[in-house]
DNA sequence: TCGCTTGCCGAAACCGGTTTCGGAGAGAAT
DNA sequence: ATTCTCTCCGAAACCGGTTTCGGCAAGCGA
């Protein structure tokens, strides 16, 4: 018999306060059973009666109860929990998209009643203690990893102590690994095929960070645009490591001052390409016109440059979305292996491109012929 | 005795796993004494001597023991974790900032070995149904508060269930309430006298949202700096609501087209202000020459307009710092009062204020003769 | 010397769940 | 009718902590 009121529910909730939270007590009194049928019940072990099982849901569900994930997690040493740890000292492109990132993430794992537990940490030390921290304690379920790099020392943190994982991102050794990616390497091949078709024959690539699986796959992308476009490829107009507007500035001045320069760059950065505007501003030079851009991220930033930078958007908020569903999946039991995605990215062309108004000599004469017969209007 | 081992430490680690946890059991049969010993003597409890404190305390350092925040928190109700919802419909200026916010949250949290749970929410009614559950689930001991409004439900909420909070931005009932907020009211202050001290006399300012409590303080500050500068205000000077590029855009549009149009404009949000950037370059006319602008918030794409626009950068990441110590200290029940803190934003004059090079007048006539005669070089 | 505090710690209940173990009862097989 | 096997549930231990309660021993005053 339940020790409170005759209706079987709990008194009214103290007038002020929180009401209380209805526990499994509650309801196995309310059923006249014991705390451990109900919870097999709700659990769905195999030796309660579907009769009971369906009776304990429903009173379960009208009573409103739901099981208090730190009481769970002190035995099965699950909290319900997905992980994030950002990497603060990193320039990372989606850093303008946490937000969304988070919003996906957050869509997925309430709907299901699962928490996120997000860390910082500045410097792959600290990520390491950071995730070894929160697995010690319990606190997360698993992780999901952003960024993914060629050789990425969480994966082998993680793959040791057996802790599910996704990665937005591919990796170099897929072993055992669940992703979800952008093909960012078709929209490089696609962003080469554009170009060509508009008659640049003069391609250059900025690529990005090195360490990071993707600057692999979107060079790769870049080199297969050019293969299907029929452009030879020149090694001389493909430049890395530029992560920031500031090395994109580097990169495109490096670019600008070969004696046949290019009439269009692709960047695998947006971030990069807003430094290219500086360089081409600086000649007199306008961007779309005299010099065709594409990047590749979609930051707000490229909203703003004149022109706007043209480039391809990703739908973070949907990686997101896909890496939390996997991630739970993943931590329920799926087969890594099972659970790989990968989406392509979105064209938006916002001007930066145009026809090659003048060919590489030209334009190096244009350039040569500096800054001053080019400035713009004061 | 303890069960395991001569030493009084656990038995090495499974081979490939992760190592077991140390429990307190562990420790209180290394010390020979009872858990509800070692318990009291680590929460500091007056009935344990201060000989068998220390003891208890250096051992449990030394074993590495650290308690189990879920097991604490099925008895206290507290999980060491501080909550943050993001509400993600409403356009909110420091999203560009929300890695560098969380950075310092989680700066601070795990330094007290807490824990960090974010939730986005899709609108109010999400963001306080999302609040509630975390709650109901005991999920987090507390709340950090973004954009506080006028009049905030999420306090309401709160206060009625005693639930403790710190807020990013005051609010008109502050009573029970602790903040961190920069005094966004001085910058707007400074920009006018900054802009005065240049010899502009018709200075403009375009709010931000009117459900925002910085909107008033904003307001309040940019006439405030009107009257320490000795101009009179004209309320025909003044727009409101303007948070993103586009209505900035409209906001610049309907001053520009007045009679006597300003020659400064003082936007209280940055992404607001690169709107008018677009209505000034439509007709042909350059910010910082033509027009000056000043902005507030310190967004990345301020950097790349052109000219960069001027700003009051704001430390986000300190906010976040202080905002998760705030928090701590009053769950573990400091007067809210008392938890009140704001600071300064800090001036980034990139170039887009200047004085005046033509008067009200002569402005209108170059606005009047139509973008035609201002066209930039194309 | 006795009784009464007081300081200090152990024993045990408790928090809200999960999981193991065992046994009652029904049905089938002998 | 007896035994054997399942089915299904209760009892109790358990997870890792916290907190209440009570008692022993020392210290104190009378």
């Amino acid at each position: 018999m339940g020790s409170f009121g005759e209706h079987g529910l709990p008194e009214r909730q103290p007038a002020g306060g929180r009401r209380p939270r209805i526990t499994i007590s509650d309801v196995s009194a309310a059923l006249g059973l014991t705390k451990s049928t109900v919870s097999r019940a709700l659990n769905g072990y195999p030796d309660i009666s579907s009769t009971t099982r369906e009776r304990v849901r429903s009173t379960a569900a009208r009573m409103g109860y739901r099981p208090l994930s730190h009481a769970q997690a002190i035995r099965t040493g699950r909290a319900r929990a997905l992980g994030l740890v950002i990497q603060i000292d990193d320039h990372d492109a989606h850093r303008p998209f946490l937000a969304d990132f988070l919003a996906g993430i957050s869509f997925v794992a309430s709907g299901e009643g699962w928490t996120i537990t997000v860390a910082t940490a500045d410097g792959e030390a600290a990520t390491l203690a950071t995730m070894r921290r929160l697995l010690d304690e319990h606190k997360v379920d698993g992780f999901i990893l952003p960024r993914t790099l060629i050789e990425d020392p969480r994966i082998t943190l993680l793959r040791s102590q057996d802790v599910p994982f996704v990665m937005f991102g591919r990796t170099r050794d897929p072993a055992g690994c669940a992703w979800y990616d952008i093909r960012s390497e078709d929209a490089m091949a696609d962003a080469v095929r554009r170009l060509a078709s508009l008659g640049h024959r003069r391609i250059a690539f900025v690529n990005g960070g090195g360490r990071y699986q993707y600057s692999r796959l979107r060079l790769d992308g870049f080199r297969r645009g050019l293969a299907s476009a029929g452009v030879e490829e020149d090694p001389g107009l493909v430049r890395s490591d530029a992560l920031v507007p500031h090395e994109g500035e580097e990169a495109a001045e490096s670019l600008l001052a070969l004696p046949r320069p290019p009439t269009a760059v692709v960047f695998a950065v947006d971030a990069a390409a807003l430094g290219l505007y500086r360089a081409v501003r600086r000649r007199g030079l306008r961007v779309g016109r005299h010099l065709s851009v594409i990047g590749y991220d979609g930051i707000p930033d490229g909203n703003h440059a004149d022109p706007p930078l043209s480039t391809y958007a990703v739908d973070i908020r949907r990686a997101g979305e896909r890496l939390a569903r996997m991630l739970i999946e993943r931590i329920r039991g799926a087969d890594p292996e099972r659970l790989r995605e990968t989406a392509p990215a979105t064209f938006i062309d916002r001007g930066s491109i145009a026809a090659p108004e003048l060919g590489p000599g030209d334009l190096a004469r244009l350039l040569a012929a500096g800054p001053a017969t080019a400035q713009p209007r004061r």
